[in-house]
DNA sequence: AGGCCTCTGAAACAATATTTTCAAAATTTG
DNA sequence: CAAATTTTGAAAATATTGTTTCAGAGGCCT
């Protein structure tokens, strides 16, 4: 790799004048940062005249003013990005362009931009919800969304009672709204096409006090008016699909979360159902 | 202190409109040297045109593009001048101890490794086969990793015809392997917990040369003797539970990678797809 | 399906930024 | 100390960026 700007300056820092070493000065302090202005603002830092900084820019090797600092900002970039997620690759023995490594890429970061935006009370209240034995849970998702609907389901059945899955046909959704009692939840899964029956379902159920927790996509579904907690989750693939990967990853968190605040229950509850599966086996 | 250009754009995301979105995602990925261009570049950066940036500039409270790049800069200069490593945690705002912080670092670690032991080879192998229409792919899931099974089924089912997932029950099996023929697929998933009757389904099959991929854990179930492609993915978590995220992603790389070789087919098969949703919406 | 409204980008315009020119100031050299 | 040489900045010229306007596109609602 090339040298830095500021190699460069201390480079051919005995062949500057006066005013250019001014300029050196100015760059080099609060480097790279400094160099970020207009060409202007940066002569009247350094106290010089703008074509100054013109003949220096020049001298150093470069075209002019804006290539110096396009050369700036690439290394700031380079020095800033998250070291975890770009420019490291996945799969050491396939290209920076096989998809394993694209997909990678873009999950990692994916994670990433859905954890700053998740304030981790809002984390931590939905987990003490989902905690709260008293309240029944319903889960539902969508055309796509329903498979997670179903892994969430698998596990908090474990963790605890009450529980419920509901079915993909929304026919048989208002059956179920009949049985909600105040202060129950309903997690909703409702990502990109977001479907009209969910937010019906979600307008009954809230007005049945019922809280809703919903897990969107960036843009966020209509359902979250309704909803009194939101996930939203970055979901984007270099595929004609969205990712599911980082959502996978919230309920799979939000599960270790829930497990840890009733951990009695649960693990009693998972001893119980290690004995019934073994005499499943043995009665076959 | 005062609110971060980031925090502002998070805060009112839901105010802005498509165009504007897609500029605030340009900005938070990498930020923010991302801002540091001319309005011009960033614009193009973002595929939208410059008016739009200034719009979005004055909707978050600056009075205009140079405005909102002045608050970039001062951030970033008391970002580069506290060097204490700002980007090692996730969650920037939970402590490195808070679940979501432990369970993004098992996830990260879980994906390094896998990928690291599969070769890119077998990877693309894998997916030459399931996008070879010619074979029937069937696809069976445990207790757990039923869902996973779904998902799978359900993006494969866009990509193309001949998709069968098999129901839980393992009763119902032995109907299915009936109809294998030599050169079918198998997709089985099998993790920790391994299942007795997914080993004599796999031998079933194999009797019948179907060919058999498997998705496993990093020990690797006994299926694997009569796999022909195995996944050994890592899936240790912080939780009484395996963490099935990484899982999900191999299943999003293949499905992605699928779509690639077979794009003539997926896209007008998508095309048709959303003709019968449109249809459906006007039925109802 | 049609009307309303919001959103978007092309193009014109305005404001800055960058570069060049050139003469004066500073520095060097004999 | 003065002539030659270099360096410098004011000002003009040029290039680029940032803003506004406005007509058409696209979404949403009834």
């Amino acid at each position: 790799m090339s040298d830095t700007v500021s190699d460069i300056i201390r480079d051919k820092f005995n062949v500057l004048t006066r005013a250019e070493r001014k300029l050196a000065n100015v760059l080099l302090d609060n480097y790279p940062v400094s160099g970020m202005t207009s060409i202007t603002r940066l002569a009247e830092l350094a106290e010089v005249s703008p074509p100054s900084v013109v003949r220096m820019a020049q001298k150093l090797g470069f075209t002019g003013f804006p290539d110096l600092q396009n050369a700036l900002r690439d290394e700031l970039e380079a020095t800033i990005s998250n070291p975890i997620a770009k420019h490291d690759r996945w799969s050491q023995q396939a290209p920076d362009t096989h998809i394993l490594n694209r997909f990678a890429d873009a999950v990692i970061d994916n994670l990433r931009q859905s954890l700053d935006q998740l304030p981790p009370e809002d984390f931590d209240r939905v987990s003490a919800l989902l905690a709260d034995r008293k309240r029944a849970v319903y889960i539902v998702g969508g055309r796509i969304t329903h498979a997670l609907a179903d892994y969430l389901f698998t596990h908090l059945q474990v963790l605890r009672e009450n529980i419920t899955l509901l079915p993909a046909n929304s026919n048989i959704w208002p059956h179920h709204v009949l049985n909600m009692k105040p202060g129950d939840l309903l997690v909703i899964f409702d990502i990109r096409r977001y479907e009209r029956d969910l937010i019906n379902l979600a307008d009954m159920a809230k007005e049945q006090d019922v809280e809703i927790i919903l897990f969107t996509d960036q843009w966020g579904s209509p359902v979250g008016k309704a909803a009194s907690h939101r996930f939203n989750i970055k979901i984007e693939a270099p595929s004609a699909w969205d990712s599911s990967v980082v959502t996978l990853f919230m309920l799979e968190a939000l599960t270790a979360a829930v497990e840890t605040r009733i951990w009695g229950v649960t693990k009693s509850r998972m001893k119980q159902l290690e004995a019934l599966f073994d005499r499943r086996k043995l009665f076959r």
